[in-house]
DNA sequence: TATTGTTATACTCTATAACTATA
DNA sequence: TATAGTTATAGAGTATAACAATA
């Protein structure tokens, strides 16, 4: 090893820390998901569609995922009455996928669990800490419209 | 839905901040754990045994999985020459899974790329903000110990 | 021709349960 | 009896490819 691959290895701790905290996040999203027999991908789509109603498509690309994996997730989820597909107006092709009132609902008490369940992780901090941490993170995060996003 | 409901459902902005964060930075670790045809898990596996050696239930436990789920895991990490089963000294029944020479290798070059992969989130920050945003998520991290984290 | 969504198929990850070897 | 690990089995999530309907 040459002191340059020595150099290119040592750890960001800035970068250690960001991905501790995500696995913890996503430990904690999983576990409360899974309370609500709900799978982590699930809970997103009920998140993502609390303020809006979306196509397969755009619900894929807002997920990063297949259309067609997200036609059986839809699937499942009509199934158990969380959401409904709803024909578009203007394109007899697409259909467009909302909340029904009972989707409405467990998204939010998903939401509120997820947040009691993160709070023992903030609660050591104080009000400005929770504010600077709650900005460094969003000047972290991609900006919408940049382009850094697909 | 009364008062005490909608005080119940407030979004909590550091919440959706952390949450935000936690699926950007897996979104980036499931990217460059694809370009190596690794799985997330197989990653973190990797990244868990760069600096100690562990039996299956020990690395099932650190994961949060089963032994089953960790035993078939290692089958085919092992079948790639990623990582060995040692017999344990001290119990019979027992494997010390640790990394080969190409795993090692492997989880360094790993590693290097989700640091240059993340880079571009955290560029933007000036170097005192670099400090602060890793101190605070280092103080909203389960502390190992407390009895927090199972 | 191109796009929207669905279906068929296959593979990976995961858990549960039953098993073996050892403690 | 209890524990460490494995195996058999099954279910969910995911992708690829082929398809029908519509644009």
């Amino acid at each position: 090893m040459s002191s340059y691959a020595g150099a290119m290895e040592e750890a960001d701790p800035l970068t250690d820390a960001l991905v501790q905290s995500a696995f913890e996040t996503i430990a904690v999203l999983s576990r409360v998901s899974a309370e609500h027999d709900l799978s982590l991908t699930l809970v997103r789509v009920l998140g993502i569609l609390r303020d809006r109603r979306l196509r397969i498509s755009a619900l894929a690309g807002f997920l990063g995922l297949e259309r067609s994996t997200l036609s059986g997730l839809v699937d499942r989820a009509a199934r158990r009455g969380l959401v409904e597909r709803l024909p578009s107006a203007s394109d007899r092709r697409a259909v467009e996928i909302a909340l029904t009132a009972a989707g409405r609902q467990l998204a939010t008490s998903v939401a509120a669990e997820v947040r009691q369940a993160l709070a023992p992780h903030t609660a050591s901090l104080a009000p400005a800490d929770r504010r600077r941490l709650q900005q460094l993170l969003e000047r972290t995060l991609t900006q919408p419209g940049t382009g850094a996003a697909k």
